[in-house]
DNA sequence: ACGGAGCCTAATGTATACAATGACACTCGG
DNA sequence: CCGAGTGTCATTGTATACATTAGGCTCCGT
């Protein structure tokens, strides 16, 4: 794609997810222009892509701001991700080539490691773990789900969910992940859509009840 | 929104739903422009536009073409679209309000009397099914849901389906649309769903029915 | 005649200038 | 003192000119 517009959907992005633009913030287009050092063009496509991502909302005379999650769209964002991704586990798990599974397996390893190393490298796991859902939605030959899908696991809670798993969350992510592989070997659509369903619903959990204490999210996560 | 990029948006998109541009052909920005009376800026927002929404496809050196629609692919989106609207339509099951219902029953009561004139009005059964739908779309209340059926509904695929229904078919789907109303007053998550699922499910059948004679559907939607 | 390399053309990507539109503050009148 | 109206400023929308890049065509060499 274009240079300058994909460094600045990434730069903004990045922002965002970062917190350095906090929730609700407002977002000119001149002033973004200046800090990704391009002009409002490429600007105003990466916006386009944003809003279109729902990580920005624009007002009705067009003013852009960063949107807020409250815990009811976070849930909604969760619901709409299993109804989607369990989906394509089910495709997929008719349609799975055997080198698609033998990469299954390799970023199932990699997770694995990220998870028992002295200390648990959750860079390597959130990579592994991208790359592994990938995988099956690749396997999934669906370029609808694949499309809506895109949309939804850029965003901030999704991205940030992994980040504050505890080694127990890690480790049930991990075996159900050993559950999904196992499903596509049996190419058992039904038990794929199963464990996909339950893979996705823990981490809502997971992330909700990390949140119900630290009612404070930007604080915490500018403290990473 | 922007006056010149909305206009420029509809006016391709009416290009490709009514077949003036056809499937695999070559979009040049410029070209566009000039047929728009705009300048390129809004075109390309349009395009960016149109191709989130899949009806544009880009080449990898990023030149458009309007996408072209196996029945696999139509397949899909309605495969997805019966996935994600009766999901709205279970959480609007117990949210819709009084209000909505009613709205609900106006749109209903003039589909019925679109089929039941003595020349059925197609163009009147299209946009009260519409408004039909979009109200169950709000009460759902989700503005996830809302985004990525967005997406959907406005396919070619999905339009023109409509237009191709025979009397049985308006008859059957409007009946559908009297289940769906009789659930969201008993306010039955599992029924509304149910139902929903089966409308949609009963759409595609008939589209693919329909396009397994006449394989050449630009000439038959040329001759609309 | 076939193939490749280089130029030429056309289309897209980016920057900038200008236009239009909304927001805000200040003033003037009640 | 409050409110409405107007003028100015900020921000977004559009047009156009320029840069860059892909694709094709020709010409040369083998």
């Amino acid at each position: 794609m274009s240079r300058a517009s994909d460094r600045a959907y990434e730069m903004i992005r990045d922002m965002i997810l970062s917190g350095d633009l906090p929730s609700g913030a407002k977002i000119g287009e001149e002033a973004l222009a200046e800090q990704c050092g391009v002009s409002r063009t490429p600007i105003r496509e990466a916006l386009g892509r944003l809003e279109a991502e729902l990580l920005i909302r624009r007002s009705d005379t067009q003013r852009s701001f960063v949107a807020d999650w409250s815990l009811e769209d976070v849930e909604e964002v969760f619901e709409l991700r299993g109804l989607l991704e369990s989906r394509a586990a089910r495709r997929a798990a008719t349609r799975i080539s055997h080198s698609q599974i033998e990469r299954l397996k390799t970023h199932h390893a990699a997770i694995g490691q990220a998870i028992y190393a002295q200390t648990p490298d959750t860079q390597q796991f959130v990579e592994h773990n991208h790359l592994f859902h990938s995988v099956i939605l690749e396997a999934s030959a669906s370029a609808e789900l694949t499309s809506m899908l895109a949309r939804i696991i850029e965003r901030p809670i999704v991205h940030r969910t992994a980040r504050n798993y505890s080694f127990d969350d890690l480790e049930r992510s991990h075996r159900q992940h050993g559950e999904l592989v196992a499903a596509f070997e049996q190419r058992d659509p039904a038990w794929a859509e199963a464990v996909m369903v339950s893979h996705i619903r823990r981490a809502f959990h997971t992330y909700a009840n990390a949140h119900i204490d630290q009612r404070i999210p930007d604080v915490a996560q500018a403290a990473e």
